[in-house]
DNA sequence: AAGTGGTCTAGACCACCAA
DNA sequence: TGGTGGTCTAGACCACTTA
């Protein structure tokens, strides 16, 4: 009665399993280090295997621990920070800040695309189904940070933003990727847009970033504007567990987060 | 020997399930409509609850499903855009942008926290241990967006940075906190610098979000920057599944995202 | 071939919410 | 009080890596 019942909720296993695991990162183990298996660490904890991943899974989305089949679960490093909005409007391929084109495609855009390129153009062009009909250059990039590639994305441009495009007769892979950046970079940018939310990895994405399908993600979508509407729209996939991606206004960068609880 | 064996690999049921459900949500199901409980779509599916659940996690991930125990399972609506840097280099709270003051303490800094505050401010003062024992003033906040509480935030205030800060004397409150941010206004902000990367929700934050403890979120991590160095920092924590940050360097707005595979 | 993490099952019980 | 999602178990088999 008088007893206040303080917190009387019993803490989930996986969530007590993970607060002791986490203190044991910090304080016996070195990055690198591996873990013992599953089967061991469930049996020495006596938790059933599932329960055991459950708490695995969420150090890894935190970054603390890579897995990877076949071989183990290691202690992860600090996450690294990759500069997302330094350079201030500019065109994808300006500057070499590691990124690496890999191919170049022509096609129909899909309804997200469209969507994604049609807002912002002002004007209510939406009435024809022109647009719709109208081919779409896509160039891959890969992103590469400390010998680890850490993005992949997927940049848009209608055919009708840039005149010089449909001149391009490289054939396909690195070589027509550059070529359809430098038409691009040829165009005067009014500025851009950039937006971050949470995904899973598409398979494609997932193969080049060398997780798993369905691998936590960062989405990073930025617009490209002229003065004619949106001239191109990118989708930058981030892994989510090794990176921290950064937006200072200048040179400086934080080197480490992670603020406990 | 002939046979290619193209992509034999045997897709995972939750993969494939996911994707089924996906396409259903676009074309069959309505924002806000309640999805049939596990246990049928399970039995509908012929697959074990968990398998189901493995599905149903990755589409709550993507902001796709809203799932709320004793309740159900609902289709949520697209994220919401939070502008998280379009406001140029200002103190948290001059503009009103959402945020609500909430409380406001006086604690002495974790090692996370510390190591925040200390990088950046160029001379190596880390030499001596001072800065761990001066108190640090911590505001918390709360970002309402749509009706909908976002984000949390907890700003770490060092005392040695705003000279007025040891005068407040206003009770524990929002009324305490305000004064906490009107005194770091005086200052003069030279700059700051922003961070974003996935993280799970602490007991605390998850409580204020109105989630579960674990709970995906994503984590801004902002420092400011007085001619002294580092005058405060803050962690946000937003709720992943419902957001979408947004640094718009203009008025400009994403409406939509989701690109199909 | 042996060992790892990834997937899957068929149960059980619990915490929470609404009627 | 009944129905929901959240947690947990003790197995099984599979895909992958390394030796």
């Amino acid at each position: 009665m008088g007893t206040t019942q303080l917190e009387s909720v019993p803490e989930p296993k996986y969530w007590h399993l993970k607060t002791v695991l986490s203190e044991a990162l910090d304080h016996d183990f070195a990055v690198g280090e591996i873990l013992p298996n599953e089967r061991e660490l469930a049996a020495r904890f006596g938790v059933a295997r599932a329960t055991l991943r459950q708490a695995l899974e969420q150090l890894e989305l935190e970054g603390r621990l890579q897995r990877r089949r076949g071989v183990g679960t290691t202690v992860a490093p600090p996450r690294v920070g990759v500069a997302v909005g330094s350079a201030r409007h500019s065109w994808p391929g300006e500057s070499a800040d590691g990124w690496e084109a890999v191919d170049a495609a022509e096609a129909l855009p899909t309804a997200a695309v469209l969507k994604l390129l049609a807002a912002g153009s002002g004007s209510a062009a939406s009435g024809s189904a022109s647009a719709a009909d109208q081919p779409v250059h896509t160039v891959r990039r890969t992103r590469v940070t400390e010998g680890q590639v850490v993005a992949a994305e997927l940049l848009y441009v209608p055919a009708a933003s840039v005149p010089g495009l449909s001149a391009i007769d490289a054939p396909a892979g690195p070589a027509r990727a550059r070529a359809v950046l430098r038409e691009l970079q040829r165009l005067a940018l009014d500025g851009q847009d950039r937006s971050v939310e949470l995904g899973s990895a598409r398979a494609d994405d997932a193969k080049e970033l060398d997780r798993l399908p369905g691998a936590p993600v960062l989405l990073v979508t930025t617009r490209y504007f002229t003065a004619g509407g949106t001239a191109a729209v990118s989708v930058a996939t981030y892994r989510a567990d090794t990176c921290r991606l950064t937006f200072g206004d200048e040179g400086v960068e934080i080197t480490e987060t992670r603020v406990a609880s």
